[in-house]
DNA sequence: TGAAGATACATGTTATGACAGGTATCTTTA
DNA sequence: TAAAGATACCTGTCATAACATGTATCTTCA
């Protein structure tokens, strides 16, 4: 019998391994999620990669983060980050300040606007996630999340 | 006690709920599995993407694909398939041709070449998927793509 | 049958991400 | 302390993706 994942993709060549269907399970998966999840933040004018960065803001607290630091979280490029940072800025999400002590870095900390947004935006984007997750079982939610956390500290 | 992915993206605020974690755990693991991806395929000349499209046009086989089928399998945009298609045929991965039996269809076909590049390609990519996911055991292997199949299932 | 709507694709524009190279600042060490 | 290297960021360029619109073809039905 094919799998889910072959019937969807339309293929007939069935996958070698667990594993392997497993990664490209993952990577579709993200995609649809990313797809939904951008929608579902489009009334709050943000993406699901700023929302992150807001995220990751809020929980850095007054201190704030330097580019890098946000690069390694995002799991993105310095050069990017950079950019995004910039077209934040703008929107009044964060404010950048290079750093006194160490003039190379670039501090960024979350405004009260981003602060906003993020609290308004989170129930879209958790209603979203809901309605996709939440028929799962508990159990079996604690086990994805775990499953996934372990491909992740792979390395 | 925060969990794993509280840590790693550094932030104090809890999930309000199990499916709010599920949600950025699969969007953020699905980020670090397409960049290895994508760099596991480098030495093939291919992306992720392209390699997506040659499996689901092998497993169409002789009949092809038009660009909508293929977006509908890629959730991607028809403009943006139309011109992935383009690209890909200039590299002699695949084959267009205007459909004699309804015009508007353009179809496409995998080539003996692209049949050679994803024979080529599947076993690195496939090397990449298993350390990161081979640690796991069958069993929660099975658990994870189930999970999966259901999110996507929904709606 | 022919006009209206639907379908499938192409094209133009803009935003975003990947990558290479460059600059300013800091750290190390001879 | 001055030169060499490391670090953090910026800019330019190209590929890719998102979005709106245009065009050709087909289908429907009055």
């Amino acid at each position: 019998m094919p799998s889910r994942l072959q019937e969807e993709i339309k293929q007939t060549k069935p996958f070698a391994r667990p594993s392997d269907e497993a990664l490209l399970s993952i990577l579709r998966t993200a995609t649809m999620l990313e797809h939904g999840s951008n929608e579902a933040l489009r009334p709050y004018g943000i993406t699901v990669t700023q929302y992150n960065v807001l995220r990751i803001l809020r929980g850095a607290g007054a201190g704030g983060l330097c580019g890098r630091e946000i690069a390694e979280r995002l799991i993105s490029r310095v050069p990017d980050v950079s950019r995004l940072l910039d077209r934040m800025e703008e929107m009044g999400l964060l404010g950048k300040e290079r750093d006194a002590a160490d003039r190379r870095h670039v501090t960024a900390r979350i405004t009260a606007k981003g602060r906003r947004v993020l609290t308004q935006a989170t129930p879209g984007l958790a209603a979203f996630g809901r309605g996709r997750v939440e028929r799962l079982s508990t159990r079996t939610i604690e086990g994805l999340v775990e499953a996934l956390a372990a491909i992740r500290e792979g390395t």
